[in-house]
DNA sequence: GCAGTCGTCATTTTT
DNA sequence: TGACGACTGC
């Protein structure tokens, strides 16, 4: 160990009071309470130098898990970094690599495949789709999309298909139906999706003794990231390993839970203070990341939520610029706002890729993008497809993994016919037909019913030909060879060669790329898997980066979602408009808080400059909507936010602490004159407009309208004959 | 098997 | 508005 018993100073150095104590907490349970900013990963890494240097625990011992594998390696990076040398027995990987791990180790106890490939879930909708094919059930009334969605909760739920009774209604009756015979068809093909890698090594810990008791006697440490994210399978999972002698120390943060929809469950955060007894709460709550007037804003935001562990964050670093807000116009005007901005300090010096526009849903990124494009200013959208996930990229994956498992019946149904070879829906119907009646998979039911397939037949044996070639051709051979004869010799580069357009090129460079990648995956015997498998997996489990553009100098463009954990100089947050953000769906369900969190996550992104928007009118589904600005501006200490406009930058006070002013110009507000907000007026003069705000009351009371032909104009509402339209 | 057309729908996303 | 899937006709 790099470090003596006396000299901790590199493991303490440079934390704060809260952080220390968490680090060098004794060994018992620990909940901390990570406020955005406030050194979360730093005190994970920390915690695990501590444990291994100075209470001795072996890096065998330590298990830390995260969520993404971005979160696993730099934490692994860092921590290699503090302790100066690689620490390879100690496992750090996200909740599905650890499962997958254990699944590997233990296949036979899990009962599965022991070539067993994770299905994407991509490849879980494609599959769920013939299966209720084969169950007769029409997508229409059972939307494969709804019928994953349930079947992955249930998993998270740790619920499988003999844990319900037959008392449900018909439709629970028959999902449990669907989830069956889709569990079914997975353990035939040797399939695993994400929701099974956790369950089943759930199941594996939970009901098979000597397994537990290894797992249990080998980490005494588990650390988990991003606590508030856990599911209750996750949870369920970490309490069998921990079993009573294991101890925990979990970071998390109650205002970050954003993700209830994809089962996370806050609670945990509750629970764990329950389930594990002798834990105290060690609360982070200095920022290192932002000016105080933007802590000052997100903590009076969140201060609203009722269901909050408690948390106020702080800094010693200055207030720091105002807050500004930008009542647009419209979307359009939002966009010149804010592109204007982008340029201005982009020639004041301020590099692109400091700036970060941060918006609530996907579809408001192309106004933003056409905006960005005319200013000939580089962007950059996280989203979209990844490496691992390009069509040409699966295809080319497909084949390699009937090379390894010919009852893969996803990966048949994607290629038997891509490139085309003369097998159609009829010869396919027919293929799954046969499969379904001898219960074996389209492999073999190729093989031993091709007389039913007709003229189709001679085709499919061509098919089955070439994998079987390619099969054989890959023994001893070296992964990158094999890959590379794989898109060669099944006319996928000939296919995608004869593809017309820009997009054609790319795909054939992926392609190459992809050969590339497996080449690296030659003798990866870091962990025991024919190099095969582990570039199989590695394709399912970690999709890669989203869209290339790295190294370029360039504005970020993102969801709120996408922006959690990240941090920018400056952040735009555009649409805050009702019925956007928060969102209509949200409203309807009564998620606000979530909504509310998650304007949390997007102010406290910011570093130094947060800018406000929202428009008075919108283009939504190509409808022109009027719209209120959201609540959450409401929310936001009126004192931390200058209202500005485009050019000039003159700004004055956005809201009167609670009176009229242009307060009122927000949501709940009382219709005045028999007018309200985003009516329709007629002025004798003017012509036609909507009403965009109001400011005072009474015989002072003035009302903004915007007219359709001659621009926005402020009007005293006693006097203006404004008629409703 | 494929291109063109029509209808529907419309948060958020990692593994 | 526009993306995507299902359907139709050649």
């Amino acid at each position: 160990m790099r470090f003596d018993d006396d000299d901790i100073t590199p493991l303490i150095e440079g934390l704060n009071d809260a952080q220390r104590e968490a680090v060098t907490a004794p060994p018992e349970h620990r909940l901390v309470l990570a406020g955005a900013g406030s050194g979360k990963t730093r005190v994970l890494v920390h915690r695990v130098a501590w444990l291994i240097s100075v209470e001795n625990t072996s890096p065998h011992s330590v298990l830390a898990v995260t969520f993404t594998n971005k979160a696993a390696a730099e934490m692994r990076h860092r921590l290699e970094l503090l302790l100066d040398m690689p620490v390879r027995a100690l496992w750090v990987g996200t909740f599905h690599g650890i499962a997958h791990r254990m699944l590997r180790l233990h296949h036979k106890e899990a009962r599965l495949h022991q070539n067993f490939q994770i299905m994407d879930s991509d490849d879980q909708l494609r599959f769920i789709k013939r299966v209720l094919r084969g169950l007769d059930l029409p997508e229409d009334r059972w939307p494969p999309k709804t019928v994953t969605g349930w079947i992955n909760a249930q998993k998270e739920e740790a619920r499988r298909p003999e844990d319900f009774d037959d008392r449900g209604d018909f439709s629970q009756r028959q999902l449990v139906r669907i989830y069956s015979a889709y569990h079914n068809a997975c353990e035939q093909a040797g399939l695993v999706d994400f929701a099974e890698l956790l369950l089943r090594a759930f199941e594996l810990c939970r009901d098979d003794p000597a397994i537990r008791q290894h797992y249990r006697s080998r980490f005494r440490h588990i650390l988990v990231d991003e606590f508030q994210d856990t599911n209750t399978l996750q949870y369920k999972w970490l309490r069998v390993l921990a079993g009573d002698s294991g101890k925990l120390f979990v970071v998390g943060d109650d205002d970050q839970s954003v993700y209830s929809w994809r089962g996370a469950r806050v609670e945990n955060i509750v629970k764990f203070t329950r389930d594990f007894p002798g834990n105290e709460v060690v609360r982070l709550e200095q920022n290192y990341r932002s000016s105080g007037t933007i802590l000052k804003a997100a903590n009076g935001l969140i201060a609203r939520n009722s269901e909050r562990m408690g948390k106020q964050l702080w800094t010693d670093a200055g207030d720091g610029e105002s807050i500004q807000l930008y009542a647009a116009f419209n979307d359009l005007d939002e966009c010149d706002f804010v592109v204007s901005r982008i340029r201005e300090a982009h020639e004041r010096g301020t590099p692109l890729q400091d700036m970060a526009i941060l918006y609530r849903s996907n579809a408001q990124s192309r106004v933003l993008e056409e905006g960005l494009i005319r200013a000939r200013l580089a962007y950059r959208i996280y989203g979209g497809l990844r490496f691992f996930e390009r069509m040409e990229i699966r295809d080319a994956l497909a084949y390699l993994r009937l090379i390894g498992n010919r009852d893969d019946d996803p990966a048949f149904e994607r290629v038997v016919n891509t490139p085309t070879r003369g097998i159609g829906n009829t010869t396919m119907e027919r293929l799954r037909a046969v499969a379904r009646e001898q219960g074996v998979s389209l492999w073999n039911a190729a093989k031993t019913g091709a007389s039913a397939l007709g003229r189709s037949a001679g085709n499919v044996a061509l098919f089955q030909d070439l994998v079987d070639r390619l099969a054989r051709e890959a023994e001893g051979q070296a992964l990158g060879v094999v890959m590379d004869r794989v898109i060669e010799q099944s006319g996928l580069r000939e296919h995608y060669r004869k593809e017309k357009g820009e997009q054609a090129e790319a795909r054939l460079e992926n392609l190459d790329e992809l050969v590339t990648a497996a080449r690296s995956f030659e003798d990866s015997a870091e962990d025991d898997l024919p190099p095969m498998t582990s570039f199989l997996t590695h394709a399912a489990l970690e999709a890669g980066e989203r869209q290339a553009g790295e190294g370029e100098d360039c504005v970020q463009l993102m969801t709120l979602h996408a922006a959690k954990g990240l941090e920018f100089p400056t952040v735009f947050m555009v649409g805050l408009e009702e019925g956007l953000f928060p969102h209509v769906r949200a409203v309807q369900e009564g998620n606000i808080e979530e909504e509310r969190r998650l304007c949390y996550v997007g102010i406290t992104r910011s570093r130094r400059q947060l800018y406000l928007s929202y428009a008075e009118l919108r283009r939504l589904h190509g409808q022109e909507q009027v719209c209120m600005p959201s609540r959450f501006l409401r929310e936001i200490p009126s004192e931390c936010v200058l209202e500005t406009r485009p050019r000039s930058g003159t700004s004055r006070p956005a809201f009167a602490p609670r009176s009229a002013g242009l307060g009122s110009r927000f949501a709940g507000e009382p219709p005045r004159n028999g007018l309200k907000l985003g009516a329709h007026v007629r002025h004798p003069r003017f012509g036609e407009g909507v009403i965009t705000a109001f400011d005072g009351e009474g015989d002072r009371g003035r009302v903004e309208v915007s007219f359709r032909d001659v621009g926005s104009k402020w009007l005293i509402l006693s006097l203006a004959k404004l008629e409703a339209v």
